[in-house]
DNA sequence: CGAAGTGTTGACTAAACTCAAGTACTGTGG
DNA sequence: CCACAGTACTTGAGTTTAGTCAACACTTCG
């Protein structure tokens, strides 16, 4: 189930398109043009993972040590809970989340994955997995074996720097998590989630106003530890009050300044 | 207010005697003999920090390196929300929490720590702080300057696999925080909170079942985004439950197992 | 087409919050 | 050492919020 990919560039000649196609029909403008070819150094995302400077770190060919398009389906997992570490991963393209059960079996906590965002360093520590990551649909995710990359690092101070600094932004998007969770009302929290997915689309350059959501409302509920009966109501809340358009996943914030505040 | 503080070992020689009597008093135990002198090799924490591979690195004197004794009195700050990032810092003896402002200024998310725990990576991303430390009671921290160590990474592979098991840690931590976060009652929460105290009491060596909380109720209300009330509420509960003897700080958990159900 | 999953809405209930009063610590100056 | 002030903590009564249970509509998919 996770053997390696070979990456020549033929065939992975399709992944931008998936990409345009993939996310929310609606951003799908010039900032997407469809580059044929998608090799690390080609890839739309590579400002956001390890590329640049494995490549920098003069590996000549960045493709042999990042095994890219490892192909998940919806509902597919990468990994489970308490899975031996032994690599870490970004998405590509698509959407996945995290989930915990706790003892009694119940999932009490989950965080999504955008596309540049980096999975699977939570098994770092003592070579487990602490959270299973599920595809929220079909998924493209890049692989980069530790024990490859510990070796680049120890020749290249820029990758290591870099990883650090994964490392470092992980930490500050749970915080930002804990932070949107730490609202006093279910209200404000949802609020708070949607303007996290706003941004994290801002940063892969899609619209931040009018999107897709990744996730059902159970999904939602589950990550703001709320019901979705609630998350519900609230939706239709926000739209009575013309703060936001729902129609079923998709979202457009009409009133971003209101929405903020 | 960030001066340099000189570590000959002379100077030193009172810490360990300061770890013994800041924490708990029921705890002291025979794991908690006085060690007169506490250089970086003689710290009885030195596990959860770097200082052993950092001496494993051929550091001449770790205690060159290691700016140990930074002091800060109860109420005092390590840092602030924003200020820029330098140093990663552990404490050495004592407790602080973290707490973030939000856009209305209200202290949305708590977190605290304990002896041997690191604090500061979150500068690390983008060169500045997202939270602010505040010492609960008078705390000893060691200062790790990041230039410095990043050096140190660059030719030692013990240092950066450990510092990498650091951040790695610091990530499944957060999750830990989480996931109590995520129990759907108030008092679900706050049992896994006193059982995540009482097992990072363990990891230091001191009883995990009689324990002094180094919090107010108010810090714990905030971590777990209740009120006072309903912690002080909880609290009279567990008690008249038997489930534990509280008295001010000081709290004993007489039933693990059925707390732990 | 039917089944399963997903989402909405309503009526009622339970849990936690707010406001309020009072008690118990903690630390400081006399 | 005590008195005092300020903070921390507890407890109660009433209110608000979000949860529960239930019915039903809409989608997706075999």
């Amino acid at each position: 189930m996770n053997q390696p990919l070979s990456v020549s560039q033929s065939q992975n000649n399709v992944n931008q398109t998936i990409i345009a196609s993939t996310l929310n029909s609606r951003a799908r403008d010039a900032n997407l043009t469809v580059v044929p070819k998608t090799t690390c150094p080609d890839c739309r995302l590579s400002d956001l993972c390890l590329a640049r400077e494995l490549d920098a770190a003069g590996l000549s060919d960045v493709g042999k040590f990042v095994r890219n398009s490892k192909r998940l389906r919806k509902g597919q997992h990468l990994f489970r809970q308490d899975d031996e570490f032994h690599s870490i991963y970004f998405i590509r393209s698509g959407f996945a989340k995290s989930y915990i059960n706790n003892s009694g079996g119940d999932e009490v906590a989950v965080s999504f994955f955008f596309p540049g965002e980096m999975i699977g360093l939570d098994g770092l520590h003592d070579g487990r997995h602490t959270a299973s990551i599920v595809a929220l649909e079909d998924t493209h995710i890049c692989e980069l074996p530790y024990k490859a990359l510990s070796k680049v690092m120890a020749s290249s101070p820029g990758v290591r720097e870099r990883f650090n600094a994964l490392l470092s932004r992980q930490i500050v998007q749970e915080q930002a998590m804990t932070m949107l969770r730490g609202q006093k009302s279910a209200s404000d929290q949802l609020k708070a989630f949607l303007l996290n997915l706003s941004e994290r689309y801002a940063r892969i350059r899609l619209s931040p106003i009018s999107f897709r959501l990744p996730m059902t409302r159970k999904d939602i509920a589950g990550c703001l530890n709320l019901t979705i009966e609630t998350v519900s109501r609230l939706f239709s809340q926000f739209q009575e009050q013309n703060l936001v358009e729902v129609s079923g996943r998709e979202i457009t914030l009409t009133d971003l300044q209101r929405f903020n505040s």
